[in-house]
DNA sequence: CCGGCTCGTTGATCCAGATCAATCCCGGCG
DNA sequence: CGCCGGGATTGATCTGGATCAACGAGCCGG
């Protein structure tokens, strides 16, 4: 630690690297992944970490979207309602993701955090205003829309086309290749969400998850440890089943 | 149009602008719309202007994404395929958009034009360098992508939790509010594509589109012109339907 | 003018997944 | 320890939309 802190100090900048940015887990997969120490420097300027509990709204759709945030830490749902209260549930976020980035005045979705949550909260408009600067952060912010949009894509073809068995195998697939760009174990795969968040992610209910689930474990394609651990077996089997993911 | 000649002419620019993007309509809802004239002469340098035939394809899934687009006339649908033929149309595109923005080596989806279209086709990896020297482009882009993503998560809603009734409703509201922003009629408004097409797009079958649009039309919620042209006769009415749009 | 397209509409039947309902399991708490 | 409540599983039934089938209306090419 003390290396590491020396390491900032001689760095060329006024300051060394803050804390949390000095010893940041994901820094390679997140926004910041382009930007140099010096850069880096800059940014975290505006930075401030956040720590939200489980269940906690990390912001709700129609809230004036002043912040924008990377994910540094646990696990966060993003969500759109129906007025009657349907849910549906647009994506989950992991470390390194990056939420809360629109155009408009107003948030499109809501957030929350599934698991214990640790965030990096960036205030929009001087993010905005850093972005005229800091050419780099602006790519790369545009690359992972054009990544985000494929993957709603994606979605699209899941929600509008596969039966539930092939949605549920896709989103053990999805699931697992996250995993697998994070550099965590990949399988078996930790699966955070309730049953219930799956079926809102997947357009089904939480019966039909249920249900599908134990057939692909009769049928031996996956095994389920415990709930929120599942091992993919067979996973040439899934990726046929899930139709080219 | 001599006036124009002459107003480019006395642009502090070596060349005026070429005839295609001064007789563009789109300009101003297109990615060039923060552009001035010098830099949409730079950029106007790398475009060539396509025209293609109704239902021919203007690229494929998986070929390779060298080119990107914007659309300046007709319509253009983006779809991906299921191993076994299913189809999901993630989008329709109308002048204005832009179209084949990735950043992989490939193309995430394919792309056909429904009626006569004209394309500016840009080469990618000249126009990626072009990026670097005019921000303002680029923040255009982080711009319509943004939107964009936003306009897939509304349809994951459509395709997760509504009913065919609402996803028909929502799809006419939706063409309307297009037709709206491109300063075209919206009511009646235009339908230039297929029930098939509209079928894939709101993941349901030709026959329950067809079927649904009887209904709203003998509840006298809309009005069939004929089969390319709908009057939405009670716009509140049918908000309420599609349940926030 | 006719045959053979494709597109759209309508009718009859079927079925995947929703809905309704019961039970189980487990962790927290008095 | 026993109670309670939220999540998960399993079973029985129902239904919205898919599927299968027939037909009508433009439209093109010969």
């Amino acid at each position: 630690m003390a290396r590491l802190t020396i390491a900032a100090q001689a760095d060329r900048q006024p300051q060394s690297l803050p804390d949390p940015c000095e010893n940041c887990g994901v820094r390679d997969f997140s926004a910041c992944a382009p930007l140099n120490d010096s850069e880096l420097c800059r940014l975290a300027g505006l930075m401030t970490t956040v720590n939200i509990e489980p269940h906690q709204p990390i912001f709700s759709e129609a809230d004036a979207a002043d912040h924008v945030f990377t994910v540094t830490g646990g696990a966060v749902k993003i969500y759109k309602l129906l007025p009657d209260g349907r849910r549906q549930i647009t994506g989950f976020l992991f470390p390194g993701d990056f939420l809360g980035l629109t155009h408009n005045a107003l948030y499109a979705y809501s957030a929350e955090a599934m698991t214990a949550t640790r965030l990096c909260r960036f205030p929009r408009k001087k993010l905005e205003a850093l972005l005229d600067e800091l050419p780099k952060l602006e790519q790369r912010l545009l690359g992972m829309a054009s990544h985000e949009l494929a993957a709603a894509q994606d979605q699209m073809v899941l929600l509008g086309r596969k039966s539930a068995r092939e949605r549920v195998v896709s989103f053990l697939l999805m699931l697992s290749g996250g995993a697998v760009r994070r550099g965590q174990p990949d399988n078996p795969v930790a699966v955070p969400m309730t049953r219930n968040d799956i079926a809102d992610f997947l357009g089904l209910t939480v019966e039909t998850v249920s249900r599908t689930m134990t057939q692909l474990k009769t049928q031996h394609l996956i095994e389920l440890m415990d709930e929120k651990q599942v091992r993919l077996s067979r996973i040439e089997a899934l990726r046929e089943i899930a139709g080219g993911f």
